[in-house]
DNA sequence: AATGAATGAGTTTTCATTCAT
DNA sequence: GATGAATGAAAACTCATTCAT
């Protein structure tokens, strides 16, 4: 479909020429068609990048939900290193794709997209805590539910630099990091 | 000093007006110079954003020398939180200028000056963490000191959300996370 | 009928959002059809203004015919007021559509419109004079027939400047200039 | 001058071409310079416009401030036949572009600028008309000054047609609807 | 060294029109 | 007859950069 092939074309786009290269006029070029159907299935550049970072976030968030249902009956190590290894998930494909549109989810000029995204992240963390109740009793979840998806984050993107290499251990540092962090909250 | 105003009005405008006004013609206007002169001492437009990115760097790095020093002959928890504390000190001043340029940063088309940042970084705390050399001894030093700042920088900037509130929060939080991961890598 | 339908959403485009919103897709669109059908019944955008055009043109006129059979028997005062009234008649409805109809008008790229409509106009005062054909006598009726349409429209577009207000003033400003320039021609 | 040679260009095209040959494109390239000069000088497209119709009615004015100065210690037919000579002196040099800028202040989409001309035009006609305020006493001022300039146009507009031609009888006819208009309203 | 007028490639977006179904 | 997806020329405007003075 043209709908498709539009998001296709600027996908590749993004990921081959970053940002410069991603104008209205090569994106319809690519997808093989006229920038007056682009401007038929989006109304403006900025749609196009919104739908990219969209649908990024709906497949991180369902591979973050899938390990909640795996890491049911786990252990917290256990639970928390299905827990990070969904959230990384999308970052395993082509590459380059899903670190740009990462990035520029960062830079959206519309901060309310940015705010849902982050309470969208703390929301889906503070549920699968829940399962470990007991366990992270006593903590200010709020508080939780923000600093974890952050410092995840924070090790995933910079920890790397943007490329593959070193996810793995990018990874288990991030584990790490939050059954520290968890742990040393409890003791409190 | 001519070079000196149009890093200034760089500055301003991009705290202002964000990168839509951060154009060249509007840097040299406000900066009292004409364009022709900005282009005497800059070679292109990148390189007034380089050279501010490379200031906030050093800034950064000074207070963070400065919290080493003001460091020593503390216990692990005080040191820590000063040195994330200088860590954060140049995010209090004026505050949009900082994290816009933050940001900026990490759309650097420039991949390797990104990997310079992260080295220094790594080196800071590594040097940092080495007046604790029993403590946190036996523990891999490269992976440590590229965690850490990783880790530090995630939680600052999107527990924050880029906003100027919270940040003593977040400043709290990047603590536990440290000192949560530093015991955690002990107690193997 | 598709055909009316898209008369009308034309004629409510033109009012609403005036020459900008007027194009063909937002026309048909509104009317309920597709541009497709759109095309079937006009062969261009210019057609459709020129039916609203001629719609006007005939509404007025057929006014002005109604007020010349009121006319009759009267004096010239009077019949000079009706056919005036006549014609400033359609300007009374919704407003905004006939003023900017009328203004579409001028800027017609088409000039052998234009000068049919003023034929047209010059027709019908000269068929309307002929009533009082003795008391204009020894005119040029030709010069007559031209010159005050001409006036009456000046003073009925310039006075009220688009608005509906003032349109009362500007209609009797109007007959006072009719009757003011014949007196005058008949005293030669 | 660059200024000069834009404003030229676009007085040209605007004959030549009407408003479909109008863009910034055009004009610039008419012109000899860049797009990029044209918006140097010009903040947008309608800038363009603008500054042309500003300069005809600066002449037209001065022409009508001529003509009252040689109207002083006339008959008041001769001082209204040289008024309305002045009025009308613009539209005799390189016919067509007077006439299309003339229509292009109509459909001007900034009505306060129309609304300023009515105003500076009203303005002139009664301090022209003053000078024989004897004459023309008792008269409401306002709404007389309202209604000659508005006949006056009308009659030079739709009269000829926009052609040159007939100029001359349409300047005698509007004499003739003035006189007769003042001459009615004084005998009210 | 400083100036700033000039450049023009590049970008977004609109909209009248076509044509295969 | 109706549809509406597709087209693409055309237009407005931006801004990094150059270069003659």
């Amino acid at each position: 479909m043209t709908y498709a092939a539009i998001l296709q074309s600027a996908t590749q786009l993004l990921s081959r020429t970053g940002l410069d290269g991603f104008n209205t006029n090569a994106i319809a070029e690519r997808a093989g068609t006229s920038i007056g159907t682009l401007y038929q299935y989006f109304p403006n550049k900025e749609a196009v990048m919104l739908e990219l970072i969209h649908r990024q976030k709906r497949d991180m968030l369902a591979n973050i939900y899938e390990a909640m249902r795996d890491a049911s009956g786990r252990t917290l190590d256990e639970a928390v290193r299905l827990l990070i290894q969904g959230r990384v998930k999308h970052l395993r494909g082509d590459p380059p794709i899903a670190w740009v549109i990462t990035q520029q989810e960062q830079s959206l000029p519309i901060p309310h997209v940015r705010a849902d995204h982050l309470a969208q992240g703390s929301q889906v963390f503070m549920r699968g805590l829940s399962y470990w109740g007991p366990t992270v009793q006593d903590v200010d979840p709020l508080q939780l539910s923000r600093t974890i998806p952050a410092l995840v984050r924070g090790v995933i993107e910079h920890w790397t630099d943007g490329s593959q290499r070193g996810l793995d251990v990018a990874e288990r540092e991030a584990v790490d990091c939050v059954l520290g962090y968890l742990d040393r909250q409890q003791r409190r």
